[in-house]
DNA sequence: TAGATTGTTAATCGATTAACAATC
DNA sequence: TAGATTGTTAATCGATTAACAATC
């Protein structure tokens, strides 16, 4: 039984993949129930902080037992929204895109990609593992044609914004942003984005390693 | 002139590449210089919280002027480590590896590319975008001959603690992991990871869309 | 000089951790 | 029943915001 959600805090729902990768692990090695204190050691966390997380949502313990690994499982994947299908479509069809579209399992997550769209006539009426790409022309089109809820955006940079509000204006509620682009998010009202900061994540990577000595 | 670090907050440093990309937007753009408040507006946060952030560095302002673009991109360049060579290998030459080889401007963040690990008979032996790609076999080799500070992961999910290990043992000093796996920090000791989980983001994205009306 | 804006100290806010009564 | 473990309330810790003296 879930909670009213109030208002869950961005650490918590960022935690959230996290639980349901772990759980995801446990159920399939068998585990059945699990303390918040043996998850926490898992998932290098405190019991009080998962059990603190879980609570935003309901009560899915039990004093004296702990979870049951396949129902909280269940629960944290419904709270993720996994128990519906999501439809996306991809814009940009290039070196990143591919590998969106060949190898990352997006019905695991619940999501449909139905189609990506890309300007190069080399690859526009072709298929890339079953996703037709069509002409970026006909997206406004297609947008009004099917119900899109996620554009994953993985365009040249210069191609962000534009592409990121024919999305927005094509009625799309979320944008997986692959590009270094920063999306003005007061240009698209209504739209959640997340992003994909490549270079972001590499400069951390770099903070790090350069730590003194010179 | 840098300040002792004594010890910078995760939230500050992960701040950092953004301070870097605006300051070198507004560089391009021609702003000489800029006030923590314009800043703050710029980036949509507080001009409190910049200055409190660049003083963890040191006094890279002016009274009364601002700061100066150019030199606080430079001076946010240093702290990251932009300023230096860093050398590094990818390990994975797939979609995903192709595309990050093939369009991640490794370069321009101070990143040096010099190689490619990959099992594949048809890919082992030839070049990707003038990276050449090494059997996998030759890695330990391979990281003994060249000093190589970075290995970034693109493996399948399967090899991906496997590869990883044998970076670390290989002297590496951050991974750069793309794998959906959380590598097990505890068997990589002395090793920076940093982590980029498409599915944690997309969940994230998920959550966001998935919120009420049922 | 007067106005602007910093760097820093103090105040507030929010998130994590600890503690414990409730209860399986 | 006794032991284990939850959900929640209280305490602590850390990060953000506000305020202001210093000074360009």
């Amino acid at each position: 039984m879930r909670k009213e959600k109030e208002k869950v805090s961005l650490p918590v729902i960022r935690r959230l993949p996290r639980y349901y990768r772990h759980l995801d692990d446990l159920h399939r090695a068998g585990v059945e129930r699990i303390s918040s204190s043996a998850l926490a050691q898992n998932m290098g966390l405190t019991a009080s902080q998962i059990r603190q997380d879980l609570s935003c949502f309901g009560g899915f313990g039990q004093q004296g037992y702990g979870y049951n690994v396949e129902r909280l499982r269940g629960e944290v994947a419904e709270i993720l929204g996994m128990d519906r299908v999501h439809t996306a479509v991809i814009l940009g069809a290039g070196n990143l895109g591919r590998a969106l579209i060949q190898n990352f399992p997006f019905q695991k997550y619940g999501f449909q990609l139905t189609a990506a769209f890309d300007v190069d006539p080399k690859t526009v009426g072709t298929q890339i593992g079953g996703v037709p790409v069509f002409h970026a022309d006909g997206l406004e089109a297609y947008l009004k044609e099917h119900a899109i809820e996620v554009g994953a955006l993985t365009v040249p940079g210069h191609a962000a914004v534009r592409v990121a509000q024919r999305l927005r204006d094509g009625g799309v509620k979320g944008i997986w942003n692959f590009t270094n682009i920063e999306l003005p998010e007061a240009d698209l009202p209504g739209v959640r984005i997340e992003n994909i900061h490549f270079a972001d994540s590499l400069l951390t990577l770099s903070y790090f390693i350069s730590e003194e000595p010179l």
